[in-house]
DNA sequence: CCTACCGATCGGTAGG
DNA sequence: CCTACCGATCGGTAGG
């Protein structure tokens, strides 16, 4: 019945991720975490620490894979900036739909994080961004991309992405490299220069 | 000292407003939204029947507003689609610019209404989708618009517009007018046909 | 609008 | 991993 591949504070947090993604943090109580487990309240605290320790741990693991990610895509610096914004979605997209229910918490409940937590992760958050501002900001100057306010573009685009969780379903028609693809070309058609546009 | 114009249920609902916002509304306590008021927790239910009271009216306030700003943006036949998707855009980032807290409760925090409340709002939301789908669609069948999938066009476009609440202040360098034009030309650009576009 | 209070539930711990 | 429990806090009410 149950997965044995999962180690107990692996399971801890992913039905915690699910929980935290429907109800909220702040409305997840670790009686329900812990009924959801089979277990009770008071067992989970042989496998962590605290209920914020969870929530920690989802956050702060998708920002890494976020970034690792971006790095992957982005470093090299020898294709155009366009190409690489494009591989940049992908992989944004990629971490998305590789786990949209912890997606989904890294995007809403961060702010349940008490500091220095909190303060730390938005200082990721905005070095990630800046990564897709250099982006568009670097195809804008070499001309490859229209965006007159690089820093609007990247906004909007990272908007459009991250969207993505609350109406992506696994398992549906769209593979999410399908997904990847659309979504970087509506996006990108907005941004790429082509013969008529000023 | 204090505002004389608002009455004491307008002053809950949005001072409640501005808590949901930062801190969320499970995590706000009603001990915290009276002290903020400046009285005691008991003595805000001689104004209002319960928490979730407050929510309710905060969410499907900005519902009506979403949906009366559509109806006289979208509402003329005789308009383009385009046209009038350009206005229903720039009615909704009015709406979303007039109060961004209360959009930011209405985007984040409806799913703590209980039912049938939460399934009644979520209706609401739909048709709201709905809407601009159908315009999309629209312009698409006419040739005004580039959309393969105006489903997928409408999610994107939406989701770009609302993501605006998690970085506008007001009385920021851009009024809420430049910033409904800057989203919609970005948005539509990558919509509109233009003579090489397949 | 306040004081005083209700039962319920919270996150977390001790001791086994 | 459970039982039994801690102090704190929750949304809400009664009575004035």
């Amino acid at each position: 019945m149950e997965s044995t591949l999962l180690s107990r504070k692996d399971q801890i947090d992913q039905t915690a991720t699910a929980l935290f993604r429907t109800r909220g943090f702040a409305a997840t109580s670790m009686r329900e975490l812990a009924s959801a487990l089979g277990m009770e309240a008071g067992s989970i605290y042989s496998h962590i620490r605290s209920k914020e320790e969870i929530l920690h741990r989802i956050c702060f693991r998708l920002a890494e894979d976020f970034f690792s990610g971006f790095e992957e895509a982005a470093a090299d610096e020898i294709l155009p900036a366009a190409t690489r914004l494009r591989r940049a979605v992908e992989s944004h997209v990629r971490v998305l739909t590789a786990d949209v229910a912890a997606s989904a918490v890294f995007l809403h409940e961060w702010r349940h994080l008490s500091e220095p937590a909190r303060t730390e992760f938005l200082a990721l958050r905005e070095r990630y961004e800046a990564g897709f501002r250099q982006l568009i900001g670097e195809g804008a100057a070499s001309g490859e991309l229209y965006a007159p306010d690089p820093i609007f573009a990247a906004l909007t685009l990272l908007a459009s992405l991250n969207w993505l969780p609350s109406w992506y379903r696994p398992g549906g028609p769209l593979a999410p490299i399908d997904i990847a693809h659309r979504l970087a070309n509506q996006l990108l058609f907005g941004l790429e220069v082509r013969g008529n546009q000023k």
